[in-house]
DNA sequence: TATTTGGCTATTGTCGACAATCGAGCGAGT
DNA sequence: ACTCGCTCGATTGTCGACAATAGCCAAATA
């Protein structure tokens, strides 16, 4: 019920600056404000929306300018760690997830649903990163992602959706080997280069 | 309201591990249910509480490992541009706000207030973050800061206060020189020593 | 004895109603 | 014309009651 309003925003069917009545959302999702509330608060922590007391909340933009100076090198610093420290810790089966994850990306990107690969890449990253063992990492994951994804859905045009797909699939390669000599290079290039996502 | 319950786990009057049942906070806060759940929700985007559907939600401890290896490296890229940020636009009357926050700090350091003196430290490293112009930039700060306090208040004996006071006039002035070249290397060994805060 | 099944309790999830607050618009006085 | 204060509508904040769920323990069963 949350997640409902997370893609509405998310997908950018609200437009920044837009207002949010909690009254007004419960009722098109059939809920009540409860859950609403709960819902625009964790948006909020996302930083997708922002909200004054007694005067509402809007849908917040991502300007380019903040998600190539903070949330991606933020992002680095996290996924650098993370990525190292779960290559010791990755299991086969955890290996089979990511190669089943980036399938789902290749069928996705075949079909140009930009939604499903972007769904697809976010699972990806977040497995390994759960992977690390360090509930923080993921938690402080989880506050980024979604400004991330925002800005590539909204603002990202139609990119080289079956290079993407290559990148996951050297990545998973590259933690199979284990060696952080191999990993951390490519993952920082990953990252750089495909700025978003 | 939300802050009592904060300031009640990050002060370190619960423990890790400690359950928290909505129902006897409301009752020991006199309120009821619904602000109990915000702040918890709260409290779990800050990583300091985690919940798990109809069962609950556990106070978190968070690691050594994690505080030095995750939240200060992130904390580090994030102030390294914010601090870059913000030099061209403070303006003298916020200055004036860092230097009377410096001197409360000193006050509390004075009087052995490791809780005032924490609370100082926060507030003039989100006034500076605040200064970059960068929502996100501040949204990220709040997510990570009440860990590394809750770490620095639960764990973090008794440390040179004095030497802590010293270190934010000298950032202070080094900021009014408005010279990256100068802020930065301050910064950076500010943050690496004094690990937390 | 091991295992499953059923109810029971503690706790969270959801709802609708009411209270508090903010800002806009309006009117009176200068 | 301008400012001050007031009322009023829109919206969020708070509350108490009820519904749904998970985990536990005992009883029934093989």
């Amino acid at each position: 019920m949350v997640e409902a309003l997370r893609t509405m925003i998310v997908s950018g069917r609200l437009e920044p600056g837009e207002r949010l009545i909690e009254n007004r959302i419960s009722q098109t999702l059939h809920t009540s404000r409860g859950p609403v509330r709960e819902a625009l608060r964790e948006l909020e922590h996302e930083g997708l929306v922002q909200s004054f007391p007694y005067r509402g909340a809007v849908v917040l933009g991502v300007s380019e300018e903040e998600v190539h100076e903070v949330l991606i090198p933020i992002r680095l610093t996290l996924e650098r760690f993370a990525f190292a420290k779960a290559l010791e810790r990755m299991s086969d089966a955890d290996f089979a997830d990511l190669g089943k994850i980036a399938w789902m990306m290749e069928e996705a990107a075949r079909g140009l649903d930009l939604q499903k690969v972007v769904e697809a890449d976010v699972s990806f990253h977040e497995l390994v990163i759960r992977r690390a063992g360090q509930p923080h990492a993921v938690q402080i994951w989880r506050s980024i992602a979604p400004r991330i994804r925002a800005y590539f859905l909204r603002y990202g045009q139609f990119r080289d959706l079956e290079g993407l797909v290559g990148e996951h699939r050297a990545l998973l390669a590259a933690l199979q080997t284990r060696e952080p000599d191999v990993v951390l290079p490519l993952l920082e290039q990953h990252i750089a280069v495909h700025s978003p996502l």
